[in-house]
DNA sequence: TTGTAACAACCGCCTTTGCACACG
DNA sequence: ACGTGTGCTTTGGCGGTTGTTACA
């Protein structure tokens, strides 16, 4: 019973909130918007309070005796009496008192709302005894509220507005990548050597290994953030003290390409609030405990240095080790191998490890650095395992060294891929496929352990990377280029995903996600709606595409197919070159592995998975298969209908098609009637089915005619109006009030139109507006209703001043009479009421006056005119020792009220109004 | 330990064609 | 007598989502 109560409660609030929401917004003003937003917020916040207590009391519903409905009190209290309770004079009083305890004004309110039957209290007297019959671990058990709509509705609107102030941020940030003095000032750091200047036209990725490596050496990322400090001064002070957060140093590297005239972009993760609730948000880089609106915390982290130092200065050691045991092995390396281990040889880098690895014994006396506070809390919670798994993982690393090298020599793996790495109890190993493909070496991040996790980098666009040039993945943080591909991977072992990444430039951005994202099915559910999210990105995309745009410049040495596109009149810009390629992504991602993930693909479909309004038309071809279900492509999914719902998408069935399928109808427990009509259910199978139609087997709807003025109707005698591709050809619509009565009046044949449905009580009721005539009618019937319509309105003015007037003759007739009385039974009291009266009924005389110039003056009227005279007398002839006069010049007329107030000479003031 | 499939439970959308009675 | 307006009463099936469990 509460239950059922407590859900049609919780069914109810909402739409009440609807309510005010659209009205609210029907304002339309954005302050409104924000203040219901924020309300709903805060209704949220409390109602999760008392929600909480509330589940805690569950226990409550296995009691088999209550006395009086208990107020809930703390939980440990309640756990408290419910497990003493029995026998227990002691706890009994407590719980007697915990229910008249403080909590009770606050609960109150949830009471009355409840469901609790009314009964006698025993408040006072009796002493309470609660009887249960479960166990404490029962009660234990998790209680699950599921996200109603309300929670889903908030979660979107904080994961929106997270979204739009991650976007400025990133606006900000991409600003202060364009300040002259940053890129002066890195400039001016920069070795002359290192000066790409010559390559700025042809540039390939490998271009930029030591202008990267440099920057690598130089700025490093330290745990704490710049405070509240603007972007441009944030960025100012990484450059001066060659450290920041790893934004400020991502936000660096991209101020230096920019300094050299490069085309880049600041790409960033944005690492958003869940778009559905109850599902908790910590962001990637989870060392901050500013908030959600804070997610700027470095990643790399004292954890960083506590993990990965180890690593890297064994992976240094490993070097080493390489070097002496096996000569120049790192030659034989891959593509982008050979530039990481030439960083790691590089003798900066060597110092920079060294000098690492003689920091990392000292983490522990870091604790209290005042600048590692951050990372100190994640720590001193997980002190005692880290470092065992420190231990464990150094000695592991030390003593597999030589194999590691070997392996690594063998497998083409590079150091690159061992720096993705994350600390990891166990770390997988995908030894024997092509490192360039995917990441080889992906470790799991444990437990909740986030680390490590990249969230900023760049994208400079290299124009000789591929045919066509090619924006290139540029991490300077973690000294990685051109790693598109292992992004995902590395936000996937930090236990979150990627769900919009975002690169920033001339004030623009643009959603490149596609570029790092693999898996889209897996990520498409938790990114906003896409026409929102498009609509929000529309004009930040031409800021972008201007500041990064121009013509790609396509290699001499291509096919004739691009020589064609050259000819044509279609000139490839960067940013639709960029279009294509992701959208390419798109269209070739890999059919999934398990069979739920086909159930929203947006790509692929098994039969399995379809709605029962769904079926494969054309039912190929297979693409492949998922646990021996074949998989076809997205395309041949088609929506199937039933005949009347194709009516009103204005389409019709071609005649003699077979239904596309048929769907068993579903047994609706009804009336008594049902039980006739029960034996002809079983003899005919038709009239049990639901016949569908797909879209293939439809026409445009071809209705009858309207002829001789007679409108085709339907069988129930009606025009279903769906859309006005529903009205038979020849006929109109007129949709003002009461048009059937004129219709009717002028004989004019018509048909009730149906517009839709209106659903109440448990079944659904048609809901009509206006008519359905044959067009030639309309003119007619439209002058009729005007005509009509004046009528009507004349009409009720009349009735309305006819009754005005009878009111204001009762009033005053009422005063009169009093005022004989008074006369009559009190001679000397002499009323100003009767002036009052006195003078309304001037005015009322003066208003009808007035009023017979009208032409609405009825005989009625006239009537009460001599009626008015007879009192005027009688009025008159009862005032005598002194006769208001009030003058024009002393009244005053309200024009909001219609108020006229005169004043006597002798004080005496009086309103009324006029007619 | 992890990933997957199957299942259960729940939420919310979609469903869709009066009737009796009072009053003017 | 007739037309008009009002109030009655409060479904249940299905898809989508999420949690649980068993199993490989």
């Amino acid at each position: 019973m509460p239950r059922r109560g407590s859900s049609s409660r919780q069914k109810k609030r909402p739409s009440s909130e609807d309510e005010t929401k659209s009205q609210h917004n029907a304002e339309g003003s954005l302050t409104e918007i924000s203040r219901d937003a924020v309300g709903k917020l805060l209704r949220r916040a409390n109602r999760g309070s008392k929600k909480k207590t509330t589940v805690d009391f569950e226990p409550e519903q296995n009691v088999t005796r209550v006395l009086e409905p208990i107020v809930p009190p703390k939980t440990s209290e309640v756990e408290h009496c419910n497990r003493n309770s029995i026998g227990k004079d002691s706890a009994e009083e407590k719980c007697g008192h915990v229910s008249l305890d403080e909590g009770y004004a606050d609960k109150k309110e949830e009471l009355d709302d409840s469901d609790w039957e009314d009964g006698t209290v025993a408040m006072d007297d009796l002493p309470m005894t609660i009887e249960l019959n479960v166990t404490p671990d029962s009660s234990v058990k998790k209680q699950i509220r599921r996200a109603s709509a309300e929670d889903k509705e908030l979660a979107e609107l904080v994961h929106k507005a997270h979204l739009l102030c991650l976007l400025a941020r990133g606006r900000l940030i991409d600003r202060a990548c364009d300040d002259v003095l940053i890129q002066a000032s890195l400039l001016s750091l920069l070795p002359v050597d290192l000066f790409p200047q010559s390559k700025v036209t042809k540039l390939t990725s490998k271009d930029l290994h030591p202008l990267i490596s440099w920057f690598h050496d130089n700025f490093h990322v330290k745990n704490y953030t710049n405070g509240e400090k603007s972007p441009h001064f944030a960025l100012a002070s990484a450059l001066e003290l060659h450290e920041g957060s790893s934004e400020e140093i991502a936000a660096l590297s991209v101020a230096l390409f920019r300094a050299l005239n490069l085309t880049a972009r600041f790409v960033s993760i944005l690492d958003v609030s869940p778009l559905k609730p109850d599902q908790s948000f910590r962001p990637i880089a989870s060392g901050s405990s500013k908030g959600i609106f804070n997610t700027s915390t470095p990643m790399v982290s004292k954890q960083k240095l506590d993990f990965k130092s180890p690593k890297k200065s064994l992976s240094c050691k490993r070097e080493k080790l390489c070097e002496s045991s096996l000569g120049h092995s790192r030659k034989s390396k891959k593509r982008s191998a050979p530039s990481d281990m030439d960083q790691s040889k590089d003798p900066s880098v060597a110092e920079d490890l060294d000098r690492t690895v003689a920091n990392f014994p000292t983490s522990e006396a870091q604790v209290n650095d005042p600048e590692s506070h951050i990372t100190d809390k994640s720590h001193k919670s997980k002190r005692k395992g880290d470092l065992e798994f420190e231990m464990q993982m150094e000695m592991a690393l030390s003593t597999t060294a030589i194999e590691c090298a070997k392996t690594k020599e063998e497998s083409g793996e590079n150091i690159e891929s061992s720096k993705f790495s994350c600390p990891s109890k166990r770390i997988k190993r995908v030894i024997g496929e092509e490192s360039s493909t995917s990441p080889q070496l992906i470790s799991t991040a444990v437990g909740s352990m986030r680390v490590g996790s990249p969230l900023y980098w760049a994208e400079v666009y290299c124009s000789e990377e591929n045919l066509t040039g090619k924006w290139v993945h540029i991490d300077a943080v973690n000294l990685i280029i051109d790693g598109e591909d292992k992004v995902e991977a590395m936000v996937a072992a930090c236990k979150s995903s990627l769900r919009y990444v975002v690169a920033f430039a001339g004030q623009g951005a643009k959603d490149v996600t596609r570029r790092y994202c693999m898996k889209w099915h897996k990520i498409a559910s938790q990114r906003v709606n896409s026409t929102w999210w498009d609509s929000v990105l529309a004009p930040l995309r031409n800021l972008e595409s201007g500041a990064t745009g121009g013509v790609a410049h396509l290699r001499t040495n291509q096919s004739t197919a691009t020589e064609a596109n050259m000819n044509d009149s279609f000139v490839p810009t960067r940013s639709s070159l960029e279009d294509i390629e992701l959208e390419t992504r798109a269209l070739t991602e890999p059919l999934p592995t398990n069979q739920q993930a086909y159930k929203s693909h947006p790509l692929y479909a098994i039969e399995k998975w379809l709605t029962k309004y769904q079926l494969l038309h054309p039912k190929g071809p297979i693409l492949g298969f998922c646990s021996g279900h074949p998989v076809y492509p997205r395309t041949c999914v088609q929506t199937v209908m039933t005949k009347e719902r194709w009516l009103r998408e204005g389409l019709q069935v071609k005649p003699n098609e077979n239904p596309a399928k048929e769907l068993k109808r579903p047994i609706k427990p009804q009336k008594v009637q049902d039980f006739e009509a029960d034996d002809r259910d079983c003899t005919t199978d038709s009239k049990e089915n639901i016949k569908l139609y797909g879209k293939w087997q439809l026409e445009p709807l071809n209705l009858p005619h309207a002829v001789n003025g007679i409108v085709p109707k339907n069988d129930r005698g009606q025009v279903d109006v769906w859309s006005e591709k529903c009205l038979p050809p020849g006929t109109v619509h007129l949709r003002f009030p009461r048009a059937y009565t004129v219709a009717k009046r002028l004989e004019i044949d018509y048909a009730p139109a149906m517009v839709g449905f209106e659903f109440k009580n448990g079944r659904s009721y048609p809901v009509y507006d206006g008519i359905v005539v044959c067009a030639e009618f309309k003119d007619t019937l439209l002058e009729a209703f005007a005509e009509e319509d004046e009528r009507r309105k004349a009409e009720e003015k009349k009735r309305d001043e006819a009754q005005a007037l009878r009111r204001w003759y009762q009033l005053l007739s009422s005063i009169v009479t009093r005022q004989r009385l008074n006369n009559r039974y009190n001679n000397n009291s002499k009323s100003e009421v009767a002036n009052a009266a006195q003078d309304m009924k001037d005015n009322m005389s003066n208003a009808t006056v007035c009023g017979s110039n009208d032409q609405n003056q009825t005989p009625e009227n006239h009537q009460m005119d001599n009626r008015d005279t007879n009192l005027d007398e009688s009025v008159s002839t009862s005032v005598k020792d002194h006769e208001h006069v009030f003058l024009k010049e002393n009244e005053s007329f309200d024009e909001e009220t219609f108020l006229l107030t005169k004043r006597c000479q002798c004080g005496f003031s009086v309103q009324v109004e006029e007619l």
